[in-house]
RNA sequence: CGCGGGAUGGAGCAGUUGGUAGCUCGUCGGGCUCAUAACCCGAAGGCCGGAGGUUCGAGUCCUUCUCCCGCAA
């Protein structure tokens, strides 16, 4: 088919590859403008920028997708169907209509649950066992298109945000190609979403890294989980602030402050939480790598009995 | 020029008002042990990120460069 792809980060680049691989003619590519991002605020491509020059396709940055000139473009290029996939912008009407199959979208989720921005994550951190993605006929609304088809993916404790997001965006690009094969073939039937069974994915924000001991361990597990590799949950400890990136359940109960570090193990810390303990495995103080628990432990003087907490000194 | 932290033996850190480097681990060898983040004894391993400069002398002061990272967007 020929299609205009729309996308933005990472995510998006393994659909535009599948479809590529599929043998899909590509006749251009839609991403947001060039952004100041990092340290020194330097202008930074799209990663779907990056890939679709590599391509040598056509690539587009509009400001905006509703006016005229950018209907009138995407016409121009006459596609069969409009693939977008993490775009992060919403798509008016008119632009929904004008291929003829439609706007297809991957979404990060078994849809109808975990509709937004944060599918992926918010799944890891709720301790979900199992996710997956989503083919949809994009509609207007956030995420309530009909569903085209779906496939699961096991979410296991060794899963972050990050393990997560690579499977999803590689199963998503399978899904892709089988979909636009079988919307092709008539083959697919569109589901419409069960609404009462929908759930939103909240974008993650600033509150959602904090990590509050006095919350069962198994929250914190799925905290720091869901937040790697980025942004990260964090805990403050003398000043500072101390990213999570690694931890391990323990059920022992000592009976401390939560927030306490009781043990220090061969390899980790043991910290106690509102509900059994962590060991902690691999954290990052501000300003540094990430090390193991027991380096930084070595360098920063810390003992039992220190205690994790959320405010300064 | 968005704000800020950092570059010292394999890892994480200290290094006072400038005088040729220490700590906690790890590693290797030996001993001890019911056990512990085990313990005891010993050893190896650093041209202190690069380049200039000040000085009798610089990890420590000045200039410049490279790299790493946190925050904010």
């Amino acid at each position: 088919m020929r299609v205009v792809f729309m996308g933005t980060p990472d995510f998006a680049v393994a659909s535009l590859n599948a479809l590529v691989n599929a043998g899909h003619e590509v006749a251009a590519v839609v991403t947001q403008p060039d952004r100041p991002k990092g340290r020194g605020n330097k202008l930074a491509f799209p990663e779907v920028k990056e890939r679709a020059l590599e391509l040598g396709f056509p690539v587009h940055q509009p400001d905006s997708v509703k006016d005229e000139a950018f209907l009138d473009l995407l016409r121009g290029y006459n596609p069969d169907v409009i693939v977008v996939v993490a775009f992060g912008r919403i798509l008016p009407q008119a632009v929904l209509d004008l291929p003829k199959y439609g706007c297809v979208n991957v979404h990060g989720s078994l849809l109808p649950q975990y509709r937004g921005a944060a599918p992926i994550q918010r799944a890891v951190l709720d301790g979900l066992k199992e996710t997956g993605v989503t083919t949809m006929r994009m509609d207007i609304g956030m995420d309530t298109g009909d569903m085209l088809l779906q496939a699961a993916l096991p979410i296991t404790d060794e899963d972050t945000t990050g393990t997560m997001f690579d499977k999803l965006a590689e199963l998503g690009g399978q899904l892709l190609v089988d979909t636009l094969a079988g919307l092709e073939a008539g083959a697919i039937v569109p589901q419409k979403q069960d609404d009462a069974k929908a759930t939103h994915a909240a974008r993650i924000l600033k509150e959602d890294e904090v990590i509050h001991w006095e919350n069962a361990a198994e929250h914190i597990f799925c905290q720091i989980r869901g937040l790697a590799p980025a942004p990260g949950a964090y805990t403050m400890w003398e000043g500072q602030r101390l990213k999570l990136w690694k931890a391990r359940l323990n059920n022992r109960e000592t009976g401390a402050q939560p927030g306490t570090v009781v043990e220090i193990g061969k390899d980790f810390l043991l910290v106690q939480t509102g509900k059994g303990c962590l060991e902690v495995l691999e954290l990052q103080p501000a300003g540094k790598k990430a090390m193991p628990a027991k380096a930084f432990a070595n360098g920063a003087g810390v003992n039992t009995g220190i205690v994790f907490g959320e405010l300064y000194e």
